[in-house]
DNA sequence: ATGTCGTTCGAGGAACGA
């Protein structure tokens, strides 16, 4: 079973972009993030046209956050992390796909840091690292996948000493992420390539996709019952290559349990 | 500090978030 996790970058604005990925990559399971649309106006039939069942959770403007599924609908479990009455932002939704729980999240980006949407970015992460270790407490097979914002170690950014005091790379930020991973889940893609430079994103600016001047913020972390499945991940950078791409590429992974297939 | 996009509002191009 393939799973992915693509940040559009306005889901409207890429729909071409991102229907001929679906076509040549082919995943069972999509995790799309950054919709910037209203529930409305998510392209659902196209999709389906597709091939692709999806639940949505949107917003105008910014954020919002899709599942998709091949061949079957998603079964959505929840909008919106618990804990997080007031949160009005669309970033995450949860799903069972073909016996596993997936988890959907865009995590607040943080800049400026020090400051308000620093504040709410750290308030973000510890509502999720108390929804994830519930996750693990339940002990179904369980993936959260998508934008987190978040570079994990120097390993994951092109120029460490330049991003140090980024939101996306601030200590805090990556204690969190550290501890969430603590409790347990399984960084699939450092699992298999623990010392590559492997890049997700690439700004617009200067180049930076052709000069490699990237980071590794999506991820997928596997719970203990699906992480001795892992069997191949990657990231697509032939539609982020492309004109009018997302500055976002594709990251996907492979289980092999025939249970999944 | 800079640069580049998508989106909104509202009717051209600025503001905002990333």
């Amino acid at each position: 079973m393939k799973i992915a996790t693509f940040n559009v970058n306005g889901i409207n604005g890429r729909l071409g972009l991102l229907l001929d990925w679906l076509a040549e990559a082919q995943p069972d399971a999509v995790c799309l993030q950054e919709l910037k649309a209203p529930d409305e106006k998510f392209p659902a039939a196209l999709l389906e046209k597709a091939g692709y069942g999806a639940v949505w959770h949107g917003q105008k403007s910014w954020n919002g956050v899709a599942i998709l599924a091949r061949g079957s609908e998603p079964v959505v479990t929840r909008r919106g992390l618990p804990g997080s009455p007031d949160d009005d932002q669309s970033r995450y939704i949860e799903a069972a796909v073909r016996g596993m729980l997936i988890g959907c999240l865009y995590l607040p980006n943080g800049n400026p840091a020090p400051g308000p949407k620093f504040d709410y970015k750290l308030r973000w992460l510890e509502n999720l690292l108390l929804h994830a270790q519930d996750l693990l407490a339940a002990g179904v097979p369980a993936i959260l996948a998508g934008d987190y914002n978040v570079m994990p170690t120097e390993l994951d950014v092109y120029a460490p000493e330049r991003w140090r005091d980024d939101a996306l790379f601030r200590p805090e930020v990556r204690a969190a992420y550290a501890r969430l991973v603590d409790q347990g889940w399984t960084d699939a893609v450092r699992q298999l390539h623990p010392e590559e430079r492997i890049y997700t994103f690439w700004k617009y600016w200067r180049n930076a996709f052709e000069r490699d001047a990237g980071l590794r913020i999506d991820h997928l972390l596997l719970s203990p019952s699906l992480a001795p499945h892992l069997t191949a991940c990657g990231v697509d950078r032939t539609a982020r290559a492309r004109d009018h791409s997302s500055d976002h590429a594709a990251v996907w992974i492979e289980l092999d349990d025939p249970i999944w297939r």
